[in-house]
RNA sequence: GGACGCGUAACUCAGCGGUAGAGUGCUACCUUCACACGGUAGAAGUCACAGGUUCGAAUCCUGUCGCGUCCA
């Protein structure tokens, strides 16, 4: 009995079939005490309220890609899945749901809120895990971890504890990027800059005591209210005589110092500018070399403060800012306004532009951390980057690294562990804990002390950076940590080499003394096939999901891997929205089918018997073609395992099309099937067509699990419970079969006489009754002796005739030439004897063409004497093999008169 | 302003010192028995431009132009 498979491949019912078959089996599992060399990886984990989007599936579906190939070649592997807290993200949308309700989170209080956020993340939570298993990624989810949950609070307190006590934590008071939006401080890194169309304001400040006026240009007019100086170039004959004077400030009538300071640009404005030290951070550089007082005007919202006087109360930019244009137009003091364009900071999140904000904020001094990373980088290529040219941007960071600002003034996160003192001027007090805190407090104020806990939030990437160690249970000395730290590879993309690979790195050397990933492996970014970045505000976006609705996950998987020949390069993705069609994703799924309808072919002439019951093959049974396909397999084995090795995973991807495509199904089971109808040779092709089968799948198994399971499942009829996953890598045989030159002298041939066939016309599937082939060489000619059912089969011809060249010219033929080998076919009446010898002369036309090049080449001295050797004698049988074609042809075109 | 990447067939991309390749699309023929999501054959490129190095450059170097990204 043969097994019937449908005729086409479909992916809807196998894939989710296999992705929970993995998962309940345990495959993806790892126990620290198994055998192999531990190869481990964490998942950036995505935000736990988002969904998947298409920069996902390309990010994670490379890793998976390695960590199946790793597992298969015998390794440990462990890749362990999570989600991310999201502070901001999660606050935006609470708050609009606040908003809805006519509250927020101010009036329902903390533990409103927190059970609210908890809801919410438990609610979206299931989103984002069920696709990330939708993309069949081998994820040991009995390991799952998220930023937030009791285990990794362990991990952040412990850290900021720690480094508290080394002074390397500290609070102050500085300028931050305050989004008005969200109402808390963000990281330089959440910081967008734009350019905008504003304008540049020219005022006249009277200067004291003398007739004078100082000219200052701003695109910021509203903030004068903050004025304490006015700054000149020390060196700027238009003003050194001012420095040392005062100023009025027009509107709120205050005398301010006019100073010296070699930051100011001489060339820009009016080469005067206003220094506000509280509202932009190179004035704040400039009061701190000054001594200047600082003056906050905002209100957390947006609004100025009382320090602004009679425009207390309004909102900075449409409030004030009008306000004090209309007052100096009024006055007189307006000299121009004239139109600029500048850049202006934005909340990445808000999606308003941020204020520099004085406030008390917490901040990690980072350097040291940073420098002791910088040494590994330096002197142990530690870590290594895919592609090399990304070391440098984190080096670069590294570098220029400033303190990093970790609070944040939102409540969904991991809160402070720091107390405040009530009623007292004190250091806050850090601690593990509040018993902790108040031990420490009792102990410096004595009995009855009352702390306050810090309301702030650390920033999320606080708890991301610990992610490589936190999630294997550090800070215990769990098996787990022992086993797999440090990791050996971390994937990502670009954006985030600065947000996330430096700050690991710092974390984990800092606290395991090492850096916590051997390699980082950089992927590019998904572009539209405009090649524009695909964004939210574009709304050029492509949907992942709806993709894999169309073609299956394992096309899409195939399709963004194929792509990425080179890490790193970014990858183009068409997409026509109206047609819901994808020509790329499309040509993947069409491989698909052609290994299912390949394989169908294979089950289909087995008998119903696996490899295994057939056996392997005999080495004297086997012919020159399964010669020719098991060399072919082994010298591919060998390629996928140096490619894969070395992350090449685009091109892995196109020698496995190129192999099962245009090796095994065009050539191979072509020749194949009159074997099968051959009942004496019938076992030994089966038992290749298996054996190859088996190792394709194989091959191809870490860029198409699904469908690659589904066969191999059908061929090997396994008792237990096992899957291709835990099936050895194939690597190419130690003492592989001797590659067969013979072969593609037979496609050549066949190419050929095909060619002759379309140009007489004669329709494929008719045969020809005759075809004779020609050659002086005795190789070439024992080798079509060797080989004529085969040529005969695939060529469609009845009776194949050999000669040698002392045979007798022909004349009413079709005439082509490959090698040294004439390819004769006897026409029939109809065919146009001048096509012929049009087609002819092109031939030649090109052979001339080609002779005359390798001529120039062998008659170049220089050429001779400097090229290699073997490349000479390469280029001498070449035009040795041109030039016996062009005489052949001569001939034949003479003979056709 | 600084850094990096990219300009190769109509489109998407390989190739990165030995004389041009793939997928898609296009043309012709073919319902064939694994697959029409297929088969066979074919047409299609001054490898952005200008110099230089070399016996030889798409490939290395310099410059120009265009596109993109990141950091100021």
């Amino acid at each position: 009995m043969t097994r019937t498979l449908p005729k086409e491949y479909s992916p809807f019912e196998a894939e989710p079939r296999w992705q929970r078959y993995w998962e309940d089996k345990g495959f993806y599992t790892p126990k620290t005490n198994d055998p192999g060399e531990p190869f481990s990886m964490v998942l950036p984990p995505p935000n736990v309220t988002g969904s998947l989007h298409m920069g996902h599936g390309l990010c994670f579906t490379l890793p998976d890609v390695v960590m199946r190939y790793r597992k298969m070649k015998g390794f440990k592997t462990l890749w362990l899945p999570g989600t991310d807290h999201a502070s901001i993200a999660v606050h935006t949308v609470l708050d609009k749901q606040f908003k809805e309700e006519g509250t927020d989170r101010f009036k329902l209080g903390r533990p409103a809120f927190m059970e609210r956020a908890w809801a919410w993340k438990e609610k979206s939570r299931g989103q984002i895990t069920g696709q990330l298993r939708r993309l069949g990624l081998s994820l040991d989810w009995s390991r799952e971890a998220f930023t937030l949950d009791a285990q990794r609070n362990q991990a952040v307190v412990k850290v900021f504890v720690d480094l508290h006590s080394k002074g390397l934590i500290y609070r102050g008071k500085y300028l931050v990027n305050w989004c008005t939006a969200s109402q808390t401080a963000v990281s330089d890194l959440e910081v967008d800059e734009k350019e905008v169309k504003g304008f540049l304001w020219h005022f006249a400040y009277p200067v004291v005591g003398s007739e004078e006026t100082l000219v200052v240009a701003t695109t910021r007019p509203e903030t004068m209210l903050g004025d304490t100086a006015v700054a000149v170039h020390p060196k700027d004959p238009r003003y050194q005589h001012l420095i040392g004077k005062k100023v009025r400030l027009p509107i709120v009538d205050r005398e301010i110092p006019i100073i010296g300071d070699e930051a100011v640009e001489m060339d820009f404005g009016s080469g005067a500018v206003k220094v506000t030290p509280a509202h932009d951070q190179n004035d704040f550089d400039m009061g701190q070399r000054h001594n200047l007082p600082m003056i906050n005007l905002l209100n957390p919202d947006g609004t100025y403060n009382e320090n602004a006087g009679p425009y207390a109360g309004l909102d900075r930019l449409k409030g004030v800012r009008p306000a004090i244009e209309k007052q100096a137009e009024a006055e007189g003091w307006l000299l121009k306004k004239e139109d600029y364009k500048h850049n202006v900071p934005y909340s990445e999140r808000g999606g308003v532009p941020v204020e520099p904000y004085l406030s008390d904020q917490w901040f990690l001094d980072v350097r040291p951390m940073a420098e002791r990373c910088l040494k590994d980088f330096d002197e142990d290529h530690s870590p290594v980057f895919v592609p090399e040219r990304w070391g440098n941007v984190y080096r670069d960071w590294l570098v220029r690294i400033r303190p990093w600002c970790i609070s944040r003034q939102l409540w969904w996160g991991h809160q402070i562990p720091a107390w405040y003192v009530i009623d007292q001027e004190a250091a806050p007090i850090v601690a593990h804990n509040e018993a902790e805190a108040y031990a420490q407090a009792i102990v410096l104020y004595g009995e009855g002390v009352k702390l306050r806990r810090e309301d702030d939030v650390l920033d999320t990437w606080f708890s991301s950076a610990l992610w490589p160690f936190s999630t294997l249970g550090w800070p215990e000395e769990t098996a787990d940590f022992q086993t797999f730290f440090p990791n050996a590879l971390m994937s990502t993309g670009f954006d985030i080499i600065f947000f996330w690979v430096a700050r690991m790195s710092m974390m984990a050397k800092a606290f395991t003394g090492e850096i916590p990933f051997k390699t980082v492996y950089i992927n590019g970014i998904v572009r539209d096939d405009k090649g524009q970045k695909m964004s939210k505000s574009k709304g050029n976006g492509i949907d992942p999901i709806e993709l894999m609705d169309i073609y299956g996950t394992d096309a899409l998987r195939y399709t963004l891997v194929r792509e990425v020949t080179g890490a790193g390069q970014d990858v183009r993705l068409d997409w026509d929205k109206k047609k819901k069609e994808s020509r790329a994703v499309d040509a993947s799924k069409r491989f698909a089918n052609k290994i299912w309808n390949a394989s169908r072919f294979v089950l289909m002439n087995l008998d119903d018997l696996t490899p295994e019951q057939l056996g392997t093959p005999e080495p004297e049974k086997l012919e020159l073609a399964d010669r020719w396909i098991l060399s072919r397999l082994d010298s591919t084995s060998k390629n996928l395992n140096s490619l894969l090795d070395r992350y090449a995973l685009g091109e892995g991807a196109k020698a496995i099309y190129e192999f099962i495509w245009d090796d095994f199904c065009d050539w191979y089971v072509e020749l194949a099937k009159p074997r099968l109808d051959n009942p004496e040779i019938r076992r030994s092709a089966q038992q290749v067509l298996a054996f190859v089968l088996d190792r394709i799948l194989r091959l191809l198994h870490p860029w198409m699990p699904h469908i690659t399971e589904e066969i191999w499942q059908l061929l090997n009829q396994p008792t237990s419970e096992t899957s291709i996953l835990l099936q050895p890598y194939p690597v190419g045989a130690e003492n592989p079969i001797a590659e067969e030159p013979d072969f593609s002298l037979i496609q050549e041939v066949v190419r050929t006489i095909r060619n002759l066939r379309q140009f007489v016309q004669i329709p494929p599937l008719q045969k020809i009754a005759l075809a004779i082939l020609e050659t002086a060489n005795p190789h070439e000619q024992a080798a079509l002796e060797r080989t004529r059912s085969y040529i005969s089969y695939l060529a469609k011809v009845e009776e194949l005739e050999l000669r040698s060249s002392e045979s007798a010219p022909l004349t009413q033929v079709a005439f082509g030439v490959t090698g040294t080998v004439q390819v004769f076919l006897p026409l029939s009446g109809l065919v146009d004897i001048e096509a012929l010898k049009v087609k002819l002369e092109k031939a030649l036309e090109k052979l001339d063409k080609e002779s005359a090049g390798l001529n120039g080449r062998l008659s170049n001295e220089s050429y001779v004497q400097n090229a290699p050797p073997e490349l000479v004698k390469e280029t001498r049988d070449k035009l040795g093999e041109i030039d016996t074609q062009t005489t052949l042809l001569k001939e034949q075109l003479t003979r056709l008169g």
